[in-house]
DNA sequence: CTGTTAGCGCATTCAT
DNA sequence: ATGAATGCGCTAACAG
């Protein structure tokens, strides 16, 4: 494979010139330009971009971190991520975390390869995060609390959430509220749960634990979860799930055993995603701007790589989408 | 930040040794070792990745390209991608085309950043694909027929898939069947529609071309094409789709127009995607083996670094899932 | 406008 | 077992 000196000693030129004459610096004549770019040409001359980051100590790119590249995927939040980074001249590179301490993504992390990077991956454990950052090499988690001075957090108000989950069952006449959630070590979960305890207690609504379930964040999870209400005799008026996929494994649930969504139980959802629309009835859930968090964390990497200064720590609210699953209780 | 430089320094070694040493090399004896680790640590020496690949002519990374990270997730085929790589030792990073010459995949591919690439991006243009694949840096393309030294092609029987995708529709006791298909610029179309045609003369079918439209591969696209079908007057027995996302858009306008499927119109989409099950009635569809042809696209990148010859085009099957949007035929 | 030169940080060959 | 020296391919400061 050619190198520019290959490319230089063809055109009978220097190096240096050479690659002037490669990147377009205007101190190259016209003539000795067109000369290069033709001997480039005729050798199919490459450059190695990874020695020209090497000399520039700067890669130009920044990396998004996810657990699975195969997502089920954050699209518009990868989305907000992709259009920050273009609009500002950089590289986007997404890698996979699977395979934990050997993953892609620990060792795009660790060995600067890129110039800053945005975790959205629970397997990356916070040692590893806190080991990376460092002033000059900014990092976003998206997924975590976690106070370092190099480490950035943006997040979802899932509190808020919940209780708007959970407020919008009880302005429509609810008042037995049962809420199926994730993992207990999920802190999304944890906060969603929050949320809607402090609307049960807003609303002066009992809070009985006998409603109140854990499962995986999966269509799965949801469906054993609802089985388990069900077979527990009493229906509460209202679930709130932990998330959209959950809902939907308790849409099913339901729906083996004839009973009614929402004529029979109102049920709410969280997250949004696209599926939520498709569903019989359609999903009434919470919305979390994931654009936003997607556009805002790259927004803080490059803040960062400028020098500012700025807080360690962002909210954004959450937005309440009315469809079909949730509807007054009859008296 | 620290550089192994300094790790040696620290430790009191030469810069080889703490190289050596920091590499596992057993030519170092074990107090060293344990000498330099500690300085590392106490440097929180990270290794420059991008020194070390410039340094041995290799990255261990292969790219995968698509036409945009935020999705339609070819999830499946990424996963194919990804756990053979993994299981190769290498690293895989997702890159996206969106900005065309100046995207980040256009970079990777010509910059020699990674040791090969999967290309799944139509709009990468088949110059820039053929000048980037040189021996030693093997291309595999997903989405096109490509025919150059070092360019290789896997993909799926479209034409196969269009053939039974009719059949089925024909052994329901249909005979005047429709085909709204995707862009005419599709390669895939071209062979799913070439399909359907060789299904229709074998079985003596006569084709329309009343019957035959064209839009885009969206919900959108198949909305319109549907109402304007409708729009028509005269329906046809059912309809072959280009893609699953066209149908379930024919679904909607259907609805809105009270025509019922299967009852009505039995209709069939193609590729299987993840809403096809949900989706009312659950859609009959054509499933392509999109993990085999992401875990073939990889190994054949192995295959070309390790030196050895093959062919350059390989055929996956597709196969026929039937859910509920088919059915028999009212005489 | 063009050439000479010195690294970027690391892995590795060749001595010792 | 360890060290000195070289160069991967490129950019940029400096000199001319």
């Amino acid at each position: 494979m050619a190198t520019i000196k290959d490319v230089a000693k063809l055109a009978g030129v220097a190096v240096s010139t050479a690659s002037y004459a490669l990147n377009n610096s205007k101190r190259i004549s016209t003539a000795t330009k067109e000369r290069v770019e033709e001997a480039a040409r005729q050798l199919n001359y490459k450059k190695n971009g990874i020695a020209s980051d090497l000399k520039r100590t700067k890669t130009n790119t920044i990396a998004l971190i996810l657990s699975d590249l195969s997502g089920p995927y954050y699209s518009e939040l990868i989305k907000g991520v992709q259009d920050v980074t273009t609009a500002n001249g950089f590289d986007l590179i997404a890698c996979s975390s699977i395979g934990d301490q050997q993953s892609t993504a620990v060792k795009f992390l660790k060995e600067k390869r890129v110039d800053g990077a945005i975790i959205l991956a629970h397997n990356i454990s916070d040692a590893i995060t806190i080991e990376s950052a460092q002033a000059g090499f900014p990092v976003i988690v998206l997924d975590r609390d976690l106070i370092d001075e190099n480490v950035y957090h943006v997040e979802v108000d899932n509190t808020e959430g919940g209780f708007i989950a959970t407020e919008c069952l009880i302005k429509h006449g609810h008042e037995n509220i049962a809420y199926i959630g994730g993992p207990s070590a999920s802190l999304d979960n944890q906060k969603r749960f929050d949320g809607y305890k402090q609307a049960l207690e807003q609303y002066q609504l009992p809070s009985h634990s006998k409603w109140n379930s854990i499962g995986y964040f999966t269509k799965e999870g949801g469906y054993k979860a609802t089985k388990l209400l069900i077979a527990q005799g009493e229906l509460p008026d209202a679930i709130f799930y932990g998330n959209d996929e959950m809902a939907i494994g308790g849409l099913q649930a339901f729906q083996e055993k004839n009973i009614r969504i929402p004529e029979d139980i109102s049920i709410i959802g969280f997250d949004d995603i696209q599926l939520a629309e498709y569903v019989h009835p359609p999903l009434t859930t919470i919305k979390q701007p994931k654009y936003e968090v997607g556009a805002l964390a790259v927004h803080l990497i490059f803040q960062l790589l400028e020098g500012k200064n700025i807080n360690s720590h962002y909210k954004l609210s959450t937005e309440l989408i009315e469809r079909k699953s949730v509807m007054l209780k009859k008296q």
